[in-house]
Parts: structure tokens; C-alpha cells; sequence
DNA sequence: GACAATTACGAAATCGGTTTCGTGTTAATA
DNA sequence: TATTAACACGAAACCGATTTCGTAATTGTC
């Protein structure tokens, strides 16, 4: 087993200094040409490459970023992750990964675990017990500490720093606006409880669209879900009793189990129900029938905050500025509506 | 702005030396407990928390792995990497991914780029291409390097170390004897070109299943498609000409599109054609009909491969040792097939 | 009261690099 | 020949911790 190779041990078979290997291998004017050669050429043949650690140490960068996500098993923060991934490898970032699991506290330690050097900036999405418990205080300590904080997706007014988000209001609005215009009059919201910031958003936009075009909103059309695990009796009694045209979902699971539901209910998609869910992911593209979605570019997302953050980490102006970015959601149209 | 507090800081406040901040926050027997109370109430206040870098250097120990996969937007590799990442953090380790996009060049960047001290050992599933180039001298390298590593799903015999698979051989066989004994006579099989390892060992299985029951083999019932995006020309042509009353599938989006394939052409499922995939995801639970499927059981997989990494990183113990852990896939019946 | 044993702490080395500054040697200039 | 500049390199500080070892001051023992 051969350990690694050190400036140290180059030095001491070379016979010269530490700090002659050091320029040396960097180039640097100071050495001459002979010296150069011969050093290069033993640390090629020994495969040396600096410890990351160490010059982590020195420069007090460690070119990692932190993501902190409430769940890797979603798809659309696994494509913002890969957006995150691609934008920071490029720039010679690496990406240490935790998960939330939808939990402050687990948010909290793994915040505290990051924030003492492995990491020079953060991107992440808050878990929803974090927003339900409207407690951001590891958020301000982290920006306190001078440690750059990007949010995606899920964000919170309370934090001032960079944020990436689509325009869910307008999205869902654009969403409804569609089904209307399509003739259906009586839309129904399949939804999580309120304090997810980005339903609370897109319920928003529905109330809106309903109003603009003057229908009734009708609270019994509203089907709040649990995030994590399906309430199937719930579910069944909406759609036993309640009588809709169509159907916005805030993400495609919600989705995907409409579609099951009505289709139980001997509901033709999109005769008799239209549907449209959140998250072009997978499900949308492979369910049958498959789903009319709006498009929340997971990909982009993901790298404009990388870059955001990468801006940040690199360059600590003076005048702190931050900004939100809004991409602009897209609705693409499938099976599930009429076109 | 209150950056981070450091034991130099505490020392020179407190007008001791930093050896002894050292020991008093480790509540050393070494130091008066007059000097321990003040230097621990101190650091307390300042809310001090002891640099990750600067321990990582001296300890030459990171509490990092590095998992490197394939795909990051992939239900199997996201839910082995929700294995690794729970175990990892309950044993305080942080988990660094980098995703290889199944290509070589990237993977070995990516190893090469943390195998620079960023991380204690490896976990990681072969990129396509490696597997297909039969390349494995990155790997060979950081073994030479006393790098634990672990391998899983996609692993390789070229390369001795500790691994986690499942049995995909045998989990085959027994998908397609359900079939066979079920009624169907001809079994298609859908699958990845041959130098997918795991794919290969499935359809090794089929064929041996097959055999047993004294079934031909036809070839004809073979599909080869494009691991990455589909070939919709291939795939439809496939289903127009040939003739089988039931599909194996390598995988869940395979499957997926076997249905939608099937239910254009007018096949009832499962009473014209009962289908099995593998990879029991979100895809499987969700589709209509839902998926009988391969559980290859990720999660566990993960948090045996973090296991057995942090063993190895934690016990470099001499006799190396590695085995093979080897989990026993299910079957989980759904709607695709007649129980 | 002399010597040994504690006690309580600090100096310094170390991890593996980077970087500043100082210095001996040689070459160029007056 | 004396002075200076350029060259090539090394010593040492530093990043932020841990840890070994040495030692001054105090306490205990006979």
C-alpha cells in the first residue's frame, strides 16, 4: 500500500526545501529551470497531489458547498440537485449532501455539522416542520457567521439573503386560466396543509383565477393532504362525494392519485375530468394517461442558485445585495387536459 | 458580523495558553477546575465550535464519504443513497456525492478529486461506460491508496473489495417462474445492451428459468433498448411483431413503457400480458395498473454499504479482509399480473 | 527542613500545505 | 577592486486544532 506522497517527502529525497517543492510545483519564477524539471518530474512519477485538507486549512476555502434538502427520494429536488452538482463540479466545486427529511431538528444539526468549515456556502430548501414552526434562527446564525445562504423553492421572507423560485402564484393561476378557458367550471385543489409556503402560493393563484373569471370557489372543491403518507379514506370520500370538471394538484403524486381515484370512479381523463399537477417529473411523463404539468425547471433552478452562491462565496463584497430570482414556471400539456 | 471564534481567540482573552483552552474544553483531569469553568463558560458564550478542517488535518480523518453514482434522478440510487446517508449521520459522518452521468472520464474526476484527503472512503455504483470499457484502474488506485471502498448494485469482479448486491440472477428466475407457472409460455424481455452487469446476470436467470421449464428460448422475444432515452421506433416495432403473453423488464421505466406499448396496441394487463419490473419505485406503486415488481430494497442496501465502509474506515485492521453481502430481492405483486 | 510527588499549566511539534522575507552566491557595473 | 543587483533557495510563520513533554509551584512525607 502506498501512502500518499508529501511536499515533505519530495523535499527530503530531493534534498532541498519544503517550500522549494512548493514553488517549484507552482511554477513560480523563483525556482530555476533545472530545479523545476527535477522536482516536476519526481512528483509526476510519485502521482503527488496536494491534500485538499490542508490547503482547505490555509485558504479557509474548502470548495464545498452544502445542500440541505427535505427529501432526496422526490424528484423535483433531485433535479435541482443535479442542477446544484453540475454548475459547482464545473467550477471545481463538490457537493456535500444531507437530508432534512422534513425535520427542524435534523435540519438544524445538519446545518450546525456543515457550518464549522467542511462547507463555504449553503443552498437549500427548508424542511416543512421549519416553516410550520417559523423558527429560522440557524438561518440567521449561519448568515451572521458570514457563511453565503442561497434558499430554492421553499423560502422564507423572514431570512434576507439570494433566493431561486418559479412564479407559483402566476403558474397556478396560468394552470386554472387554462381550465377555464378549456369550459370547466367547477375546479377542484387537491393541496397540502397551508403552512408549505409554496401551496399557500399556488392556492393563491387558484382563489385568483376563480375570481377573475368569475366562478365560485367552493371550499368543499379544496382536498387538503398530509405531505408524506396518502390519507386513502379522505381521498376517496372527495371523490365519492364531491363533483368536479378538473382537478390542481400541487405536485404530480397528488397527481398520479387523482388520476386512480377518477379513474376508479369511472371518470374519463380528460372527458369528464381534467387534471394538472405540479413537478413535470417522471410520473407526468410515463403515467397514462399522462399528465398536463407545469414545469418547475428542477435543472436550472439548481444551477442559477449554484451560481448565486458560487458568486457569493468568491467574491464577499462590501455592499451586501441580495436578489430572488423568478424563473417562470411552464405548463406542459399532455393527456390529462383538452387542448 | 461575527466570525467564527477560534481556541487562539480564547486563549489570548482569557490570557492562557491555547493548550490549555485544549484541554479544558475536552475537560482534561490536566487543569484546575477554577480554569476549566471559566474557559468552558467562555467558550459557551462565544458559542465556540472547534474548526472541522483543522481537526480533520491533525486526525487525518475527514467524517466524510464520498458516493459516487450514476444518476442522481433515479429512484434506486436515490433510495440506496438514503440508506448511506441515514446510517452515515447517525455515525457522524457527512456524505459528499458526485454523480459520473455514466461516464468514465467523469467518474474518475470525480474520484480523483476527492480522493485528495475531501473524504475517508468510497461508495459508489460503476458508470456505464466504465463498465462497458472494462477500465477499473481509478479504482485500483485509491485501493492502493488504503482508501476503503464499497461497491454496490453495479459492481465488478476485477476489483477486490468490499460489495453489496442483490441477487439479481435468482430474482429473475423466480419473477419468470411466477410467470410460467401463472400460465404464460412466452415470456419477453426487455432489457439494457449486455454490458450492464446487472443486467446481464437478470437475463441470465431468465434464460436458466426458462430452460428449467423446458421452454424455448426465443430470441426474437428479446429486446435490447438504450439505457439512457428511449427508442420509440424499436420499442413499437417490437410489440407489433412479436408475440408474448408476458414481459420482464430490467427495470421500472422499462416496465412502464411496456404498458403504455401494450395498452396501444389493445392488450388487457394482466389478463393478455402479465408484466414484472425491477426496481420497486414510485413508478411501480403508482402506475395504472400498478407494477408487480423486483424489490431490490435500496435503502437497506445503502445502509449496509455504509456500514461496512465505516468499518473499514474505522478499523483499518490488518488481515483485509472483503466480502460480498448479497440481499435477497422480493417480489411485490401489484395489478401487472394474475396471483 | 530537605526531598519527592503532585498539580497546573505552557512550549513546541505536528498535520500538509502557502507565502513572506532573509541570505549566500554569483554576475554585472563603476 | 569595491559595490550592487539579480538569482536561487531556505527558514519560519501561518491556518486551527491535538498532544507530548517539560517545569514551576505547591503539597506531602519522613
Amino acid at each position: 500500500m502506498k501512502r500518499k506522497i508529501t511536499l515533505k517527502h519530495i523535499a527530503k529525497e530531493l534534498d532541498v526545501s519544503i517550500s522549494t517543492v512548493s514553488k517549484a510545483l507552482k511554477n513560480s519564477e523563483e525556482i530555476s529551470r533545472d530545479t523545476k524539471e527535477k522536482i516536476q518530474a519526481f512528483a509526476k512519477l510519485y502521482n503527488y497531489k496536494p491534500n485538499n485538507i490542508a490547503i482547505s486549512l490555509k485558504n479557509k476555502r474548502t470548495k464545498n458547498i452544502g445542500v440541505i434538502i427535505p427529501d432526496i427520494v422526490h424528484h423535483f429536488f433531485t433535479t435541482v440537485f443535479r442542477g446544484i452538482e453540475n454548475f459547482a463540479n464545473a467550477k471545481g466545486y463538490n457537493v456535500i449532501v444531507c437530508v432534512s427529511d422534513e425535520s427542524f431538528d435534523k435540519e438544524v444539526i445538519n446545518m450546525e455539522m456543515l457550518a464549522n468549515g467542511s462547507i463555504d456556502g449553503f443552498i437549500m430548501a427548508l424542511s416543512a416542520e421549519t416553516q410550520l414552526r417559523n423558527d429560522f434562527n440557524h438561518l440567521k446564525e449561519v448568515m451572521e457567521q458570514g457563511i453565503p445562504l442561497v434558499l430554492f423553492d421553499r423560502v422564507t421572507d423572514d431570512i434576507i439573503c439570494d433566493k431561486v423560485i418559479i412564479n407559483d402564484q402566476e403558474a397556478a393561476y396560468k394552470a386554472v386560466d387554462k381550465l377555464v378557458r378549456s369550459g370547466r367550471k367547477r375546479i377542484a385543489l387537491i393541496t397540502t396543509e397551508n403552512y408549505l409556503n409554496v401551496s399557500k402560493k399556488r392556492a393563491d393563484g387558484y382563489y385568483q383565477a376563480l375570481r377573475d373569471h368569475n366562478l365560485v370557489t367552493d371550499e368543499n372543491l379544496i382536498l387538503q393532504l398530509p405531505y408524506q403518507f396518502e390519507d386513502e379514506e379522505k381521498s376517496a370520500m372527495f371523490f365519492e362525494e364531491q363533483d368536479f370538471d378538473a382537478i390542481l394538484c400541487v405536485n404530480e403524486i397528488f397527481a398520479i392519485r387523482a388520476i386512480r381515484h377518477a379513474q376508479k370512479k369511472g371518470m374519463k381523463i380528460p372527458e369528464d375530468v381534467s387534471i394538472i399537477g405540479f413537478t413535470d417529473g417522471i410520473l407526468s411523463k410515463l403515467s397514462s394517461p399522462s399528465l398536463t404539468s407545469v414545469a418547475q425547471h428542477g435543472i436550472r433552478m439548481g444551477e442559477i442558485a449554484a451560481e448565486m452562491l458560487i458568486d457569493k462565496v468568491e467574491n464577499d463584497k462590501e455592499p451586501e445585495t441580495y436578489r430572488t430570482e423568478i424563473l417562470e414556471a411552464t405548463i406542459i400539456e399532455r393527456e390529462s387536459t383538452i387542448h
